[in-house]
DNA sequence: CCCTGCCTGCTG
DNA sequence: CAGCAGGCAGGG
């Protein structure tokens, strides 16, 4: 469910609360969440440890505690993180929850239970998967994607979700990315022009910082919300508007799947 | 490269 | 009720 742009607002959001913040207390509600570690280990390990910074890499979030382990999160489609005080009410599905030495509560929510955390020691390898990524978004040159997209024959929207080739880009802001660009989701890599490679170097990272900016959310609107709400909808372009009218043109806008995900385009706007 | 499984919950 | 969901790993 989250993108970049959404995990970088969790992180903002809740960077406040859990920088330097001890973990008194270690709840797992959930076995399977901690994805390399049994819970009573993950639980030993992680009780009294600090937090001495809060970082994001693509769509993965890094606890980096002061004894030089650190702990990844990836929410995938349904994990959300809220700060609450201990009194507050569970959510359903509340699978992992630290406890701070502020009193509050950092809680890890996830109804489909595709998210995972993983815990790391100090020299252990870190196998989730984050070190396998492409670039950020901000970091994408145009030789790089005459190199990485350029040479492939497979449509360009199922190039822009590979997180090996750049990190963070999901279902939205994929479609989204292809929209400003002007170039069809369907178009093979292959087939794009040098103006075209350059149009998508400026304009993948220009979504992505926009999107972030407009998720800019006070703490208090973000805990509202339970930690779902990223007030993009207003501001998409093509993404959830199958059939609706182009916002430059007005012609209908195409539904289909790509890659087995649902995709929107507008066949006037998008060569 | 394509496809499936992982899960629960919401929508039509 | 089926179908779909903003993600990804694993297998063929």
């Amino acid at each position: 469910m989250p993108e970049l742009p959404e995990v970088e607002t969790v992180r903002t959001v809740l960077a406040p609360f859990v920088l330097g913040q001890t973990v008194t207390k270690v709840q797992v509600n959930l076995p399977k969440v901690v994805a390399n570690l049994q819970p009573a280990e993950f639980i030993q390990k992680m009780t009294g440890q600090t937090i001495q910074n809060f970082t994001r890499r693509g769509k993965f979030l890094t606890l980096h505690l002061k004894s030089g382990a650190h702990v990844v999160v990836h929410l995938r489609m349904t994990g959300t993180l809220t700060i609450e005080n201990p009194t507050a009410v569970y959510e359903k599905h509340t699978n992992l929850v630290l406890t701070l030495q502020s009193g509050k509560e950092l809680r890890y929510i996830d109804s489909r239970g595709f998210g995972h955390w993983w815990y790391y020691e100090p020299n252990q390898n870190d196998d989730s998967g984050q070190n396998l990524l492409g670039p950020e978004p901000a970091e994408v040159t145009l030789e790089y994607l005459q190199q990485k997209i350029a040479t492939r024959n497979t449509a360009l929207k199922t190039l822009l979700l590979d997180q090996h080739i750049i990190a963070g880009i999901g279902n939205i802001y994929a479609d989204e990315i292809c929209f400003r660009a002007g170039i069809r989701p369907t178009r093979k890599g292959s087939s794009l022009t040098v103006g075209e490679l350059q149009k998508l170097c400026t304009i993948i990272p220009a979504v992505i910082s926009e999107f972030i900016q407009f998720h800019h959310v006070p703490f208090e609107v973000y805990a509202a919300s339970k930690g779902t709400s990223y007030q993009n909808d207003a501001n998409l372009a093509v993404y959830g508007r199958a059939k609706k009218a182009c916002l430059h043109c007005g012609q209908t806008l195409i539904g289909t799947r790509i890659g087995q995900r649902s995709s929107v385009y507008c066949e006037n706007c998008q060569k």
